[in-house]
DNA sequence: ATTACTACCTGACAGC
DNA sequence: TGCTGTCAGGTAGTAA
């Protein structure tokens, strides 16, 4: 579910919440949520200060004293303030002042203490235009999969993926290393664009995705493409096709994003 | 290095 | 009312 915007607006709407609290007690009720390190992790954290909300991709990160607290939502992985437990809240923080629920249903999501979290690319927010023109360069495959790859830029997931090329107007199977640097630059624009509005909407909520306050975002109301097979694009009119690229339902103008 | 496929887990929805 | 198959904002592991 989650991707750079809702983990954004996440962490924007928790961090007045949370910061400066103190994490009393750590609870889970799955053993899928904290990779079999719940024990561990309850010891760690209990006592600490929360010291800063941050987010790097679509991890959403909680520095205490001493230890940083990692969090992925997954698909469906939910962070809410001052909600009621329910069938789905998989972990809980008492909070000095306030409860913090995990909710999944699909459980992808996992809560761990950082340190594993390495491998990841730039932030896709982050990149400067002249690094992310060589991150292409350097690369062989497609752009789509490239966008998807979390070691090479991280934030970016399906949704955005489909329509920053479209707003670029590339196609989704273009080889990267041959875009040229204009159309590489109209890349880096459009990714930024299309994450700036979607931050601006409080993110895309199609099914799961709410904030932490439980608010749904409005920016699916701005798709040009995700989930529009069969619509006319807002460009040209011609409708919109679905094919799969690395295993994920991907949607583009055939016309607007030529081969 | 890159791609394909499977797996993880649960629910919604379409079709029979 | 079921049952079956497909799909879903995620990633990891293995094989080709």
């Amino acid at each position: 579910m989650p991707e750079l915007p809702e983990v954004e607006t996440i962490a924007r709407t928790l961090a007045p919440r949370i910061l400066g609290r103190r994490i009393l007690e750590a609870r889970f009720y799955s053993s899928l949520v904290a990779g079999g390190a719940a024990k561990e992790l309850r010891r760690r954290v209990a006592g600490r200060k929360i010291a800063a909300v941050r987010r790097h991709g679509k991890f959403l990160l909680l520095d205490l004293d001493g230890e940083t607290l990692s969090i992925h939502l997954g698909m469906t992985g939910r962070l809410l303030w001052g909600a009621v437990r329910g069938p789905y809240t998989r972990a809980e923080f008492l909070l000095d002042g306030g409860l913090l629920l995990y909710d999944d249903v699909r459980q992808f999501g996992r809560i761990e203490l950082a340190g594993r979290t390495a491998a990841l690319g730039p932030d896709a927010l982050a990149i400067g235009e002249s690094a992310f023109v060589d991150l292409l360069r350097t690369r062989r495959g497609r752009i789509k999969p490239l966008l998807l790859n979390q070691g090479l830029l991280c934030g970016i997931g399906n949704i955005y993926a489909d329509e920053a090329l479209f707003r670029a107007r590339i196609h989704p199977l273009a080889s990267a290393k041959r875009l040229s640097a204009a159309r590489a630059r109209r890349l880096h624009a459009a990714i930024q664009a299309s994450l700036a509005a979607a931050i601006a909407s409080g993110g895309s909520s199609i099914s799961d995705y709410v904030d932490s306050e439980g608010r749904q975002g409005t920016f699916q109301l701005q798709h040009r493409v995700y989930g529009k097979a069969g619509e006319p694009c807002p460009a040209c009119g011609t409708a919109i096709r679905r094919i799969v690229v690395a295993q994920r339902g991907t949607h583009y103008c055939p016309k607007c994003q030529r081969p």
